[in-house]
DNA sequence: TTCTTTAATGAATAATTATTCATTTAAGTT
DNA sequence: AACTTAAATGAATAATTATTCATTAAAGAA
């Protein structure tokens, strides 16, 4: 009996992520994901029931590693403005090394693609972002505003420096990141 | 002779704005937008050419409401940080205001819809604002900082903000905006 | 080795969508 | 009113794309 080749799921999705970045949702099909990837059109529908399958697997793959990237190395024991920092470089870098994967979610989300489920997942994603800030405004070190307008400012600043960084063609320097941080840090601090 | 009727245009965009807001671009067909707008699908090629040129019309249309929205009521001789609040609600509201527009613009940054044409002119349009910040800094109310990273950490809270406010249906008090252009200020401020 | 099972293939089919075109309709001109 | 011209129509066609399926290939079990 012969196996199913688990390298293969990652090959159709790092195909589904390219063809997007270059083209957009609009613009991949079935047979140039499995063109893409290296298979036949038929073998996609081994792995995947069908497009909206495949595409809603995908979006699920993105958001966790997205999500589990954001508090790596974050230590709640070191003092705020530290675990903080760690968490928007974490956002930033994330966004930065996969670009096609953001991409691929900002499109996703006004699709006919999405299904219910994954939609309502997806909103789940910002808890701990939002504790995080909770804890900032609880240590006095951020303004006592709304959790939510502090939080999506916070995110706001990340995301449109992410795209403005790789449309402009140059890489962001860490000073530049300093940069980016402080302004977001002055815009919140108490 | 009959002649064109000048409102066809108006509806067809319309059209197009609503059904991408429901279904994104990937959800829209030529004759889901001829059928909403009450038109038959071949007089879309009355129209427009074809599929490309729609797009690209409606985009073009888009981005000049836009860009016009941007300094109503700016005066220059005003001091500069009454100046910059204006824009900077200008630019809020016309995003609340006119969401469709900005789905479907954020849609076709990567379509394989907009022609080079189009993508050219579009990045001109910050030519603007790159000024208004530029006003700011000399003028010491800024940050001696880069301008490019200044004037996306401005865009980026906005549209942030805008998308927000829309997708947890909780229209953007004028306390809202008070504190998210705070935020915004505080971030960039001297 | 032979058998069995499932992956893999890609051409064929089904479904969807863009575009055309013969025909009708409406508006302006003579 | 009769004529002319271009808009409007929507069914037909062309083009594209999703999905299926008969067939082959590969891998493990007997």
């Amino acid at each position: 009996m012969k196996l199913r080749d688990d390298k293969k799921t990652q090959q159709v999705f790092d195909a589904a992520l390219g063809l997007v970045k270059e083209k957009g949702l609009a613009g991949i099909t079935m047979s140039a994901i499995a063109k893409e990837a290296g298979i036949a059109t038929g073998t996609l529908y081994i792995y995947f029931t069908n497009k909206e399958e495949l595409i809603n697997s995908l979006f699920s793959e993105c958001r966790k590693a997205s999500l589990e990237s954001y508090f790596r190395n974050y230590d709640a024991a070191r003092p705020f403005k530290e675990g903080f920092k760690t968490v928007w470089t974490n956002i930033l870098k994330f966004r930065i090394e996969n670009f096609e994967e953001v991409v691929f979610m900002d499109q996703c989300y006004h699709s006919p693609f999405l299904n219910e489920c994954t939609m309502k997942l997806t909103k789940q994603m910002k808890y701990p972002l939002f504790k995080l800030v909770e804890r900032g405004k609880e240590e006095n070190a951020f303004k006592q505003l709304d959790t939510f307008l502090l939080l999506t400012f916070m995110i706001g600043a990340i995301h449109e420096g992410v795209k403005n960084a790789h449309y402009s063609r140059k890489a962001l320097k860490k000073t530049d990141m300093e940069t980016m941080f402080t302004l977001c840090w002055d815009g919140m601090k108490q």
